[in-house]
RNA sequence: GCACCGGUGGCGAAGCGGCUAACGCGCUGGUCUGCAAAACCAGUAUUCGCGGGUUCAAUUCCCGCCCGGUGCU
């Protein structure tokens, strides 16, 4: 926010489920009062029950990047869902989208013929990404089978990605040390709940039934609650815990992003803010 | 005071004479090309409350002690 002001910014959310309408106490998204002040993007732009994919955020977002340029305004990509900023940046090879009817047969066929069906199937298909995918990742085997019969060709070798063409990246990381990190996503996550995101989960499963984006951290907890199985105490100990775990994996996968600054520190210490201004300054003024 | 039950990794919890002490959680590290706040992988107790004893062999059996829980007078 500060930054988007202080170098005429629009920020490009990078959240995959700050997409979704209408789910906004479990994403802290970001106030009326801050979007009216800084324009951004990516946001609310699809409701709960439309499957939003990292393809579709590619696109989106790419469109919207170079929007704001065109504008004469700085693009800030800001969030922490990996696979959409990479899908942003290198882009996705050319595949076919999500085959409901086909991953419905793959999942029968699962349950009948056991366990290591899938990955046997695709060592017929596709021998080197069988290779490289374990046989109880059920969600990685079924697109790459998915991509093999719907696409024609094996996944292994349409993997060319589409990177990102017209823009200089500056990449920007946050790293704050692990326990106060925790600390901090365990009193968020309890004001969430604070706030009344079981009212909210109650509001939308109301309108669009159980669907999947409902699974994300803090709303699956509060759907629990819903149907009686978790005390709200325990909910909140449960997505605090979620919340804890999908730091450290994100810090896993922003590890290996190339080229990352990184600031110690949270992002709203002004040493922070300081710090990633002048990586701004050095890199676009 | 007596009786009974229990004391196994950070937590929960199996094993009760002899494989490298299950498993779950956590923690740490990692993977990731269309639902990714998802899914998945790996590592993580040279040791079973303490001290003795029996045995070729004891976390497992016996004795004593310490600690926790329950019950009884």
């Amino acid at each position: 926010m500060a930054l988007a002001e202080r170098f005429k910014g629009e920020i490009v959310s990078c959240d995959s489920v700050a997409v979704y309408r209408g789910m906004e106490l479990g994403t802290a998204k970001p106030s009326a009062a801050e979007r009216a002040r800084v324009p951004h993007h990516l946001i609310d732009v699809a409701d709960p029950d439309e499957p939003f994919t990292a393809g579709d955020y590619s696109r989106a977002s790419r469109v919207a990047l170079k929007e704001i340029s065109a504008r004469g305004c700085l693009p800030i990509v800001t969030g922490g869902t990996g696979l959409y900023l990479r899908a942003l940046t290198e882009g996705l090879f050319n595949g076919p989208e999500r085959q409901e009817a086909l991953r419905e047969r793959l999942r029968q066929s699962k349950a009948r013929h056991g366990a290591s069906w899938l990955h046997r199937l695709l060592a017929r298909l596709d021998a080197p990404s069988a290779g490289r995918i374990h046989a109880n990742d059920t969600a990685k085997l079924i697109r790459a089978i998915e991509v093999c019969v719907a696409g024609r060709r094996p996944l292994s070798q349409v993997l060319a990605r589409h990177p990102l063409t017209g823009f200089r990246l500056l990449r920007v990381g946050l790293n704050p040390a692990r326990k106060e990190l925790y600390e901090r996503l365990n009193e968020r996550c309890a004001a969430m709940f604070a706030a009344g995101l079981v009212e909210e989960t109650r509001v939308l499963l109301k309108r669009f039934g159980h669907v999947k984006a409902l699974d994300s951290l803090g709303y699956r907890q509060s759907l629990a609650v819903q149907a009686g199985t978790l005390s709200v105490e325990a909910a909140i100990k449960e997505a605090q815990q979620g919340h804890r775990n999908y730091a450290k994996r994100q810090m896993t996968w922003f590890r290996r992003e190339p080229d990352v600054r990184w600031i110690e520190g949270f992002g709203d210490k002004p040493e922070t803010l300081r710090a990633a201004a002048a990586l701004v300054g050095k890199a676009f003024e």
